[in-house]
DNA sequence: CATGAATGAGCATTCATTCAT
DNA sequence: TATGAATGAATGCTCATTCAT
């Protein structure tokens, strides 16, 4: 639960406000050319600091990459939280995460991107430690979607819940790494509108077909 | 439809033979490293040659990863092609071309697995290649619901039928992608009989709505 | 009057003392083994550093033979104008500059060797770059002798004051590139003098002709 | 006064045949990329056969070097002796013989120019070998001084004609060798009158000087 | 804390040469 | 004789990382 980047700076403000700079310059330079052919000098550079200073807040270029991940995995949660209803029935409540889920993805597409892609190079504590936080945002929408079953909505057990849940996120994902092909048919808000329809149909039928 | 590796070589059965090799032994590689991790002389070795024989068959160490994405490609559609029946009912066919190609998938997990997360190191002439072939895969799911639609099982329109078809090719690719999490909760046969009661509850559905 | 060569390094001089390091060393290399034969790691570590570090100070293994030349060319330029005379006749500072010149190239023999053979293995640019600087100092020679038309010791158009010109510089280089055969017969003195005698029976015949 | 290329092969007529097309083919890629930018490989397709034919007429790259060295000297030679006169004055026939060269060295520029330029290339042994052959050159039109010598047309002694001889010769490959700078003053005809002019204005002055 | 010069292991790629067919 | 596939030493160049200032 811990996997903390050592610096070797001691001011924890200094450390907040220089990992940001250092997070916005990769995500930027991982978009464009990948984690491995992005040097940790363009990163320093982009950054607005020299390659030193660079090293006085990571112990290796990879935790850069940690770094971007952890952020970017935060930032999507904490929208998303944001934007989830407490309230209203177990359905409203669905269709306003599966839409908010995608709005986010929508919203920062280049770093979802990057992390989607990039995340593999992570070492595997890394990995491990990333890929827990993957597992909790799947948690939130089997929770919501536990809700419609709850409700009667729908008659799932928990293997199609978690089936479920998982092809959600994973279609909020494509949007991002199919958008060659995705985003030149839908926009986000048919592209939405479509999945929700979809998934509504697939839930309203398993009720039917009690 | 070009989009040939050059090579020194003259002899095609040569070419071919050591390709393979080649392709082969990448694969291994590419899964436990990745691209950017496996040097070519790695490459040669494992292929069973000397660095100088490889670059008589490449021109770049690119062309190796072209070669595996494209080979695969091939491979994948080549299984689909042969499993996927001719006769039945729009319904019947649709079933069988999902577990098809499930099947494959899983068959092939750490090719398709490379080739997934590799794919964006190629070069942009390789990758639009690359991505075409993809699209046909997209294209041959897509005729098998529109044959569903035919036959009245399901009221779908063309943006719905691609939505469902790209839907389809991601759940394949998400046994690999995700084996890490999803593997340890279905085996392939309840993974593909969840999906395909999951899409056809959505279909049968849309068939209600009318 | 451009074409600097790039370096990653920002202080100047260390970019000097660095590069001076380099041509010394390279040029000691060059003569014995020639440009192509010469490692940008035996140019390292013959230059005090590692080969990192020569790559801080250039770009390209060719960016070491444009500096030689152009260290050499403004070497032997600068001796040359601080030998040359500005008073006396015509005569006098013909001679003189002759003899300064060819002293300056025996004085660097393996400088000017070097230059003069490798000088070929530069890219267009930097090439167009030397010779312009090549024709610099044969416009020097030039404007000698046309000191001498002017007063009246020789009879000469600007073609045949060119071509002595040319002549003279090119005597001066063949001191190194046919040293093998020149300087078993001669000592630079005795060729510098004989070299004189020459030039001038000839220069005096023109008048003579008038 | 041997120094024989080693070949697998021993018909000599098929020896001699695919040594022309391999000196041809040489020459004209030496002349565009140099000797060490040339391939061995480029020479065989360029001479119209295999790499491994190639090597059945010679045991080193430097081989090549050698044989173009040497077929061009004699070819050079060889022009020269037919054109050079066996009778008239002796300034008719130093006229004739300067004259005589450099137009052999203007129609075999690409030639002379390579083999002026990469002559440094070859071994010891070889350099050595080629080297005695520009000597032979060099006596060629030290003779024809000598000629004029007793003739009494001008007063020399043997340092001095060796060297005029010297001289000329050299202003012969300045054709060549500062053609980018020379061949835009003059014509080959100018260029040869020029000299000759120079030459002689210098030559009857050694005689008005006794 | 910040800087940037120095390092050298590491990598892709080339090419002369050999040798089995 | 001719061919061309195979070889691997050699080389230019990069880049993560360190450390003295």
């Amino acid at each position: 639960m811990k996997k903390a980047v050592k610096s070797l700076v001691k001011d924890p403000e200094l450390i907040r406000k220089r990992r940001e700079q250092m997070v916005k310059a990769a995500v930027h330079l991982f978009t464009e050319k990948g984690f491995h052919r992005t040097t940790t000098r363009e990163i320093a550079s982009a950054s607005g600091f020299s390659i030193g200073t660079l090293y006085e807040y990571i112990r290796k270029k990879e935790d850069v990459l940690f770094l971007v991940c952890d952020s970017i995995y935060e930032e999507v949660r904490g929208r998303l939280q944001s934007l989830m209803k407490e309230e209203g029935s177990g359905m409203d409540r669905l269709k306003n995460a599966v839409s908010s889920y995608f709005q986010v993805v929508h919203e920062m597409q280049d770093e979802v991107l990057v992390m989607y892609q990039e995340t593999k190079s992570l070492s595997k504590d890394a990995l491990k430690y990333v890929l827990e936080k993957e597992v909790q945002m799947v948690a939130m929408i089997e929770e919501v979607i536990r809700h419609c079953v709850k409700e009667k909505i729908a008659t799932l057990n928990e293997k199609q819940i978690k089936l479920i849940a998982n092809n959600i996120v994973v279609q909020g994902q494509m949007w991002t790494f199919r958008r060659w092909s995705i985003q030149k048919l839908y926009n986000i808000e048919e592209y939405t509108q479509l999945q929700i329809e979809n998934l509504l149909s697939g839930l309203k039928n398993t009720k039917a077909m009690e």
